[in-house]
DNA sequence: CTCTTCATGTAAATCGTTACATGATTCG
DNA sequence: CGAATCATGTAACGATTTACATGAAGAG
């Protein structure tokens, strides 16, 4: 259900086609609830059936037409409302495949493993990079934002201090099982780049 | 296809029914990859198809019977080959439906956010406790630690450095948001327990 | 006597991914 | 000429949740 919500938040200050939508919602939203496009055009043709969308068909030049979609007085009603639900609260459920596959760290695959954190890492980064770029730009001063705009900050800063940690746990981790590497091969080899 | 492998992995050391691996496997890979009984159960039968994990019934007096399962020697292949598979690796999806809701923040609804908060910070402050715990009692000095529990050890290590994180961004959260209901409501109200 | 725990499952619905399909434009 | 971008969608499958269903034991 948080899909659709999703969706609609997006919708409050703009109207967007399912592509613009697609784009990660805006390169904002998107980085904490992802969705690929047939998801998101599936849900828009739900809320068009609820009437908490209208679609308004634009013609372009040399491109396919866009349907461009808004939020109606209905939708923003049952917006508001689904903020104030109390639905279930799953802590933080990381399901990350990674973990599993340390559980079976062995000598076979601790290469393998290795590579995969160092990347990880490195795309974590690239991230942070970005997080931190829309920070400097648009809440520099978080304590004098209008109230609306310092909830889209402390979920820009969840994923910034979330990053951090991740980052801060690879190197942990890597270096634990450069450590461990020494045990099972003789010869040190250089960084597999 | 990783709650399958999650399971095998729970299953490499003790022969386990459906009932325990959803008592969230072992208390110790469900806090990373939570699945629900009904889940365990489709996928358990689908792994005896497969051959790569042994039934057998275990009578007990005054219960219904056991459904012991164990891994087979081609399961523990199957499992020891995806560890090497390179899948979609989508960095920490958050997935958290509070930050969707932060987006929407406004005085109608900053009270009720708050408290949301409140209960996440208690509820990660619980699971930190005991991840602690296990931490203290079974990795004490994870250097000296054989290969596999070095792997166990690092995602424990990543729910306890994530669990931190998610505190203090609640504090920072809670903090920023004191500040903005003095300019909402006249009134400083006390902590709502 | 009721609630919780142990122990297994089926059924239905929704959510999410992967693959397929179309068709014009722009960039190299 | 081939690839990427814009723009929409269908179909099939797999993953996940929620609800329904049974039945005995033990605790309060």
């Amino acid at each position: 259900m948080a899909l659709r919500y999703a969706i609609m938040t997006a919708l409050i200050e703009d109207e967007l086609s399912g592509y613009d939508l697609a784009g990660s919602f805006d390169k904002s939203l998107g980085f904490f609830w992802h969705a690929s496009h047939q998801q998101i055009y599936r849900e828009l043709g739900k809320l068009s059936d609820l009437a908490w969308v209208t679609r308004r068909t634009e013609a372009q030049k040399g491109r396919p037409d866009k349907i461009l979609y808004a939020l109606t007085d209905a939708g923003r009603e049952a917006l508001d409302e689904w903020v104030l639900t109390k639905d279930r609260m799953r802590l933080q459920e990381t399901k990350d495949e990674l973990y599993i596959k340390l559980y079976n760290l062995s000598e076979s695959n601790i290469d393998y493993l290795r590579t995969r954190l160092r990347e990880r890492r490195e795309a974590m980064m690239q991230r942070l990079y970005l997080y931190e770029r829309i920070r400097r730009r648009h809440y520099g001063d978080p304590e004098t934002l209008p109230l609306r705009r310092k909830g889209v900050y402390l979920a820009l800063l969840g994923g910034i201090t979330g990053g951090k940690q991740y980052l801060a746990w690879c190197d942990e981790a890597l270096e634990l099982l450069a450590g461990a590497a020494e045990d099972t091969s003789t010869a040190a080899k250089a960084d597999t780049a």
